[in-house]
DNA sequence: GTCATCATGTAAGCCGTTACATGATTGC
DNA sequence: GCAATCATGTAACGGCTTACATGATGAC
């Protein structure tokens, strides 16, 4: 999970930890978003996995402000090299790190990877241009197939427990209920718009579109 | 949490650890549910605090059916020594478990216990009947308040990455912020109930009602 | 000069999951 | 008799949080 929103950020700039933590909360929410005690670990594990690589700057002798380097660098470290960007806030003691070429690859498996879904599927969203448009198509057809699920075992809930469930418990219910009826919504839009963005010819190999299966309003 | 989700369910009614997992996951939804493997150390270390007792059911002389026993047990434990419920379904080898007085105090103080929330007020919300209405108020309006924030950091946030962020990112963010603005009508709906069934006479030592804060339609 | 913020890490521990192990009961 | 479900547990492991430790920089 963690590697999931690390790779996805630094797929569109290079970071440093600190603020890699503050677009993790921007894009997770101020809930659920990850501690230092974890992300700098896990910085360490990717870079030793071979999937980021960092440059540590610090009081640096900026010799040779053009030099090609290994050409996986860009954004803030690139900026940094063409003398750009050094008195932006201490620049100093900086670890900035940048996405692989097998970094990306893990990030198109792990968005691709159908377990886990549930949890990490905002994350997968979020980062999901970076996959091949048919990957960004499954993940959103399983979330919606997924948000059906939980819809009509909501609703088997209630009827179920009908007799035995409290005014809160049933206030719960109902309002997520709605909440996934407006997801499953949501999620149709974004199929939508994935299927009028891609080239018309890909649709016959796609399969019909599924069944048009109502979600119904409020009952 | 998971002493929460038990406690607030075995004051309801006793219970097996099995039975138990089922209502977990109606009330917490299939995703977040427990498994055993949680479940029943979990249900151990209760006993040993005494928070719930525990009776266990197998191939049983109920001889003298109509013993008053310690008077802590009822429901499904109850209705087994009464006689009824033997053929329900194999009543062999379960344990059932039910609340204590002490239980019941602790259930109190979890739902009261502000840390936590986040992750648990729906949990707390679905067994808040079962604590004092000023206990239920605070809970509702710490969480309006929580989610007052969540709304204004994530629009913060769309307006801070305007550039940077890309069309399902922005799309995420802005089905949260509706996700999140639908939550607080929701709140102050439960808000609104909790104090008209309230006493008016509790009303003048409860402090003004929150200034309104308008939530807002689409910006 | 001191405080808030930026910045990077380590260590202990909680909480929960997965996988394993076992056995009774019911329906076919 | 065999599979599915009911029912209870244990053990290993993983991921993330909390708390700790450290130090530079900038604002006032």
């Amino acid at each position: 999970m963690i590697d999931l929103a690390v790779l996805g950020l630094l797929s569109e700039s290079d970071l440093h930890g600190y603020e890699l933590k503050k677009r993790l909360r921007e894009i997770m929410g101020p809930l659920s978003s990850v501690s230092f005690g974890s992300l700098y670990p896990a910085l360490a594990r990717l870079e030793r996995d071979g999937l980021v690589e960092a440059v540590m700057l610090d009081a640096v002798d900026h010799s040779s402000p053009s030099i090609p380097m290994t050409g996986s660098l860009s954004g803030e470290a690139a900026a940094f090299r063409a003398g750009r960007l050094r008195s932006v806030r201490g620049s100093r003691n900086k670890k900035v790190y940048a996405i692989s070429p097998a970094g990306r690859a893990r990030l198109g498996e792990l968005i691709a990877d159908p377990s886990g879904d549930e949890r990490n599927f905002n994350l997968k969203l979020a980062f999901c241009r970076w996959t091949e448009p048919d990957v960004r198509l499954t993940l959103l057809e399983r979330r919606r197939a997924a948000l059906v699920d939980c819809l009509s075992e909501g609703r088997r809930s209630i009827v179920a427990g009908s007799e035995r469930i409290d005014r809160y418990v049933r206030s719960l219910m109902e309002h997520h209920t709605e909440s996934t009826e407006r997801d499953i919504a949501w999620i149709d839009r974004l199929i939508a718009a994935e299927r009028t963005t891609a080239e018309p010819m890909a649709a016959e190999h796609a399969g019909p579109p599924v069944e048009s299966q109502t979600i119904g309003g409020k009952p």
